[in-house]
RNA sequence: GGUCCUGUGGCCGAGUGGCUAGGCAGAGCUCUGCAAAAGCUCGUACACCAGUUCGAAUCUGGUCGGGACCUCCA
């Protein structure tokens, strides 16, 4: 098999992945900050590493996935100083910290299972592990990359440049962001305006904090990462990822703080996935641009026409490639919920024909048929292996979805292609899609008594068409369509339904 | 201002220096009692201007437009 390339936000190119130890690979994803709802964004870029994290493993690679919720230290302004969003959230709703951070967690699982999001193997809390950070800080202390002013730390990172690149992630200059960054008042205690907070001092009214050698106070949001990666995935692990957005700051000060530490950058592959937008800007929950899950899968929102299932949203968002940013519309969502459908179909359609895979030749009749469906299935791999690129995987789908309707409907003879070929399609047909792609079928109405009742309207109305007894058989037909179920009669005489 | 990404047919979106992805919408046809579904056929798109090249939507430079990051956000 052809390897795998991925493109490394690090070195800014594609490149083959070879993992540290042969037959595994480590991947930590930075996860939801479990202060409010996730919105959609967020979702499409768990989506994104969840095909990853799924095709690594059809690679046949033993993956630990290790995904973070963040339930603590991450703060409200860019001051280090101040109620961290959960504190501030719970003085709001007059509750305590770990409830918000209880019922955000329960949440973010629930629209991760709607989406059909495989869940990490670890899903470490921030707050679970304020030991290790605690300890990591002491070692970076330890190195002289950090000082300490009045119980709060903070990462020297002027220092740390004159040793390593700060900027290596995003490819900038110490200069050129010390020009960017704003004067932040008279009244601050850091050194260096770039200098970041590994721990944070608190308040005798802040509602989460902890002893720690500088005092009572919080971890700062960077070290969480550093801390829990370290500890289950090593000081050196495979994949890094997250999305755009913290590439600049988040996983910036992540690699400072490993390689002040440990003397390494955390990972070799560093993925970044790009932004939702809604009418071109970026969705986020400040901008107030977000779309919830809940309210595209009622239709309850403002800008949607109507609502869309988990799966329509998870297809859209495959049908782009994970580095391009996507732009969130109805007709977009419409276009991808009709796509999907025809998939769906053809596929049911494939399970039909593979069930018959007997009446397929041991050799093809049509050797450009049958060669062209093998390069298209051969494409799957060749796709994924371009850096996860899922759109031209289903683009091959979809060419091989006429062979498909042909075969069944009759349009196309079934000595076309060879039984082998067939059983073939129908293998990766299926793995790609459950398996890679993580799609199921919308089934709100799906039992053996409805379908034994259609079967018997059908066969009512098949009798009725003998009859030519038509104002009956349009009646059945046109009741059950009121109902979202299509009757369609097919060639051979047999009858095919599916809820709409 | 700095760093970077991007501009594809009505819409959404892949993509390689030459062989015009794909989906949705639209038109015609086949099948059908009528439908639906399905199948077949149809759109010669690649912001603009130069350059490199036998040949560029794909490479280079410039112009214009859009966006992200530099401040919390996946």
């Amino acid at each position: 098999m052809a390897e795998l390339k991925i493109y490394n936000s690090l070195t800014r190119q594609k490149e083959v992945f070879v993992p540290i130890t042969p037959g595994y690979a480590g991947m930590y994803v930075c996860g939801p900050t479990v202060y409010s709802d996730v919105h959609l964004g967020n979702c499409r870029t768990f989506i994104s590493f969840d095909v990853i994290f799924r095709y690594l493993k059809y690679l046949g690679y033993r993956v630990r996935y290790v995904r973070n919720i963040t339930d603590a230290g991450h703060l409200e302004g860019d001051r280090d100083e101040g109620d961290d969003k959960f504190s501030k959230k719970a003085r709001l709703e007059q509750v305590e910290p770990m409830e918000i951070v209880q019922k955000y967690t329960i949440g973010f699982h629930q629209v991760m299972k709607l989406f059909n999001n495989l869940p990490p193997n670890i899903e470490p809390a921030a707050t679970g592990h304020i030991l290790e950070q605690i300890e990591m800080i002491k070692h970076i202390l330890k190195n002289g990359y950090a000082y300490e002013v009045d119980g709060t730390v903070y990462f020297d990172v002027e220092k740390y440049d004159k040793e390593k690149p700060y900027g290596v992630l995003t490819n900038r200059k110490l200069e050129e962001l010390l020009e960017g960054t704003r004067d932040l008042g008279g009244q601050d205690e850091k050194k260096g305006r770039l200098d970041f907070a590994l721990w944070i001092k608190a308040r005798p009214e802040h509602l989460m904090q902890w002893p720690s050698p500088w005092g009572m106070g919080f971890p700062g949001w960077h070290i969480e990462c550093s801390a829990m990666s370290e500890k289950y995935l090593g000081k050196k692990f495979d994949i890094h990822g997250g999305g755009m957005d913290l590439a600049a700051t988040h996983h910036t000060n992540e690699i400072a703080q490993s390689e002040a530490c440990y003397n390494v950058n955390p990972a070799n592959y560093w993925i970044h996935t790009n932004m939702l937008t809604v009418n071109g800007a970026r969705m986020s929950k400040s901008a107030g641009n977000g779309f919830l899950p809940g309210e595209l899968f009622s239709g309850d929102h403002p800008l949607l026409e109507k609502a869309y299932s988990p799966m329509t949203v998870r297809f859209f968002m495959l049908q782009t490639h994970y580095r391009s940013t996507l732009d969130f519309s109805n007709e977009a969502l419409q276009a991808a919920e009709k796509g999907l459908k025809r998939l769906w179909e053809a596929f049911r359609n494939l399970d039909r024909l593979y069930r018959q895979s007997d009446q397929f030749p041991a050799v093809a009749s049509d050797s450009e048929t049958e060669n062209r469906c093998l390069e298209w299935i051969a494409g799957f791999d060749a796709s994924m292996n371009d850096d996860f690129n899922t759109a031209k995987v289903l683009a091959n789908m979809f060419e091989l979805a006429p062979v498909i309707n042909g075969l069944k409907g009759g349009q196309l003879s079934r000595d076309k292609i060879s039984k082998a070929t067939l059983e073939l399609l129908y293998r990766q047909f299926n793995t790609y899609l459950t398996d890679v792609l993580g799609l199921t079928e919308d089934k709100d109405v799906d039992n053996g008594r409805l379908d034994k009742v259609l079967q018997l309207l059908v066969e009512i109305r098949k009798e009725a068409r003998q009859r030519k007894d038509f104002s009956m058989s349009d009646k059945i037909r046109n009741e059950l369509q009121q109902q979202g179920i299509i009757l369609k009669d097919e060639k051979g005489g047999g009858v095919s339904w599916s809820i709409e």
